[in-house]
DNA sequence: GCCGAGGGTCGAAGCGCTTCGACGACCGAT
DNA sequence: ATCGGTCGTCGAAGCGCTTCGACCCTCGGC
């Protein structure tokens, strides 16, 4: 008898189904799939056989009959520097978003090293590959290409020839922050970037942040400086107090690390610096760090969970072998809170928060 | 011919390595396996085709053949308050050691809620499930009992019986941090915990450790006053002032939230008060926290990593069918840093760092 | 009244692997 | 010499599913 699956795993199998419907195993299949015309009346003796059975489908053999897993990878770094509520956030929304396409999540972390992605990606046990913390030249790029698995990259490489990205357009976010600066009167600024090991690394968002920066401050007359910034408060502090040592009149602050986005705003008060009223500070960080933060920021928020979205919607496509764009990036938008005002230049200043004189 | 394999999907299958090495493809399995003896040289022929080839089994294949997906599920919160890094380096540990049993794992959020982990289970996906932030009358307790599959829970939910859970004691870490300061002479302690709607939820482990300082304090006659704590800075202003308003002569605290760790520091510098000097502060977070913070601080670190590798040694244990011990508790170890003196109480202080008069 | 076109269903052939039983070869013990 | 016992290997039977071709009906068009 057929029945034994029942038996051996305590799962009722696709067989014990049909049985129970009085059709065909591949009627019951069809029901599943929507893949050919079945009459109302089976579906529905079908789809009840199959609640009253608790029927699964067993993943295994889907996917080896199917040649499709439904599951996609999600490589996730470990380093040092990386935002940690960032990533986390990508992690879910992607999580989120992949289920609601009928797909699974493998979480890899990059520690395996390359391998790991061949492995997975060889052993047919993903379909697909969500790449996060993309380098400018990452080791990983040339085995994508190899591979024979659709990928899309959170980050951009510097060649993204035959590859499809997704990012913040972090250029412009940097932009964006300055050019809000220079609106209001400031004339000096510095950018607070990432960790040093960071921009060593060659990790894509930092530099292209601390480019836009420097080209809309060129732009706008402003002078920038800019430097990383670790972590730790004591760092943080001294970077700061270095900084304004060095550029008594900066009066305006760029911060990207979210993680020292507390730890500036203490060494600010510290020095006896107030924000908004002696420093303005535009931090580049999730919107819920900018919220909870005192006073609130203005920032510009890294919209993890929309690039999460689009990563796995363009994922999906390339699953299906549809085409898609090469690079896609999110515009930033800047949202004004309390951190950032006019500068102190003089006795006066215009209605629309800008300075005269 | 049986060629077909390589044409349809690009991939060698173990027919290929069997030609290619000219054994059975039952040999090459068991070379792979090492289920059955086989004698070197034929063992190394196989290898060396399966390196010529490239090949790579395929998961669904042998999941469906094995019933073993070789894949364990991982059920991450995405709730409000939870402490991300904290729930990272879960992640990151659990993806590491599993991958040290040759095991992936499959990333699952609960907001799929208790369906979802029937699915995955039910469907043969993953051989084992993991669950993170349990809570003490969890929803996902009942269902997993009744799932067939092995799991193991990080943290404890009000009634253990017939499952596998790890988690630090964080009964007693609150009582270490309580016995700490107690010893430096510190009379009037306060616990400022984690956001109220971790309470509500009934989370185990603020509980415990609440439990645990406020035991503590009353076997150490030290007066203890507990408080939940949001994670907004501006927030965490108010409590440490209203907690200072009532309870002036409060010298010791006990910080569990690590996002308001920073916030405490800087709300108890803007009052004017030193650490560790007017206060000392003992917290309830990683290391890397504790360590970046300034001063550095005195703590009791969650070892996440710790945890997950035990969680996930024990998980392969049931999927071994060897027997798991119903609860593992693991010891809190606590770091002294410099955000902890003795009280004072009066002009006479240690030889170890800590004022006189 | 006949034909072609779908619609609806079935049966069977795999997908690539593990595992069980079988079998020859070779060993030491009788 | 003979007999059991290992060792090393093979062949074949699934694992539970998808999918292809075939088949039977029922229609509408002519």
């Amino acid at each position: 008898m057929t029945g034994r699956g029942r038996v051996a795993s305590g799962q009722p199998t696709i067989a014990d189904v049909a049985r129970h419907a009085g059709v065909a195993v591949s009627t019951v299949s069809y029901v599943l799939s929507g893949k050919r015309a079945i009459s109302e009346v089976t579906r529905n003796r079908v789809l009840a056989s199959i609640r009253l059975l608790g029927y699964h489908p067993n993943a295994g053999a889907r996917a080896l009959a199917s040649r499709r897993a439904n599951v996609i990878a999600l490589v996730l770094p470990l380093r040092s520097g990386i935002q940690v509520p960032v990533v986390m956030q990508f992690a879910t929304a992607v999580v989120t978003s992949a289920r609601s396409h009928d797909h699974d999540v493998l979480l890899l972390t990059s520690d395996e090293g390359p391998e790991g992605l061949r492995r997975i990606a060889a052993g047919a046990l993903v379909d697909g590959v969500l790449v996060m913390d993309v380098e400018l030249h990452d080791v990983r790029v040339p085995l994508l290409r190899e591979l024979r698995r659709p990928s899309v990259l959170i980050g951009l490489p510097a060649d993204t020839g035959g590859l499809t990205c997704v990012d913040l357009d972090f250029h412009r976010a940097g932009q964006v922050c300055v050019e809000h600066l220079a609106g209001l009167g400031h004339r000096r600024v510095a950018l607070l970037g990432a960790p040093a090991a960071v921009y060593d690394r060659g990790t894509g968002f930092a530099h292209r942040t601390r480019a836009g920066v420097v080209e809309a401050a060129a732009r706008h007359g402003v002078e920038a400086v800019t430097l990383p910034c670790e972590e730790s408060a004591a760092d943080v502090r001294r970077r700061v107090d270095v900084l304004f040592a060095r550029h008594p009149d900066i009066s305006g602050l760029v911060v990207q690390n979210e993680a020292a986005v507390g730890p500036v705003q203490a060494a600010l008060a510290a020095s006896g610096r107030r924000v908004p009223h002696d420093v303005s500070v535009v931090a580049v960080c999730p919107d819920q760090f900018a919220e909870h933060a005192s006073p609130r920021l203005t920032s510009v928020p890294v919209p993890a969970e929309e690039i999460g979205r689009q990563a796995v919607a363009l994922l999906m496509r390339k699953l299906g072998d549809e085409p898609a764009p090469e690079v896609t990036l999110l515009e930033p938008r800047l949202t004004v809170r309390d951190s950032t005002a006019t500068a102190y230049h003089g006795p006066v200043a215009g209605p629309d928060g800008t300075t005269t004189g």
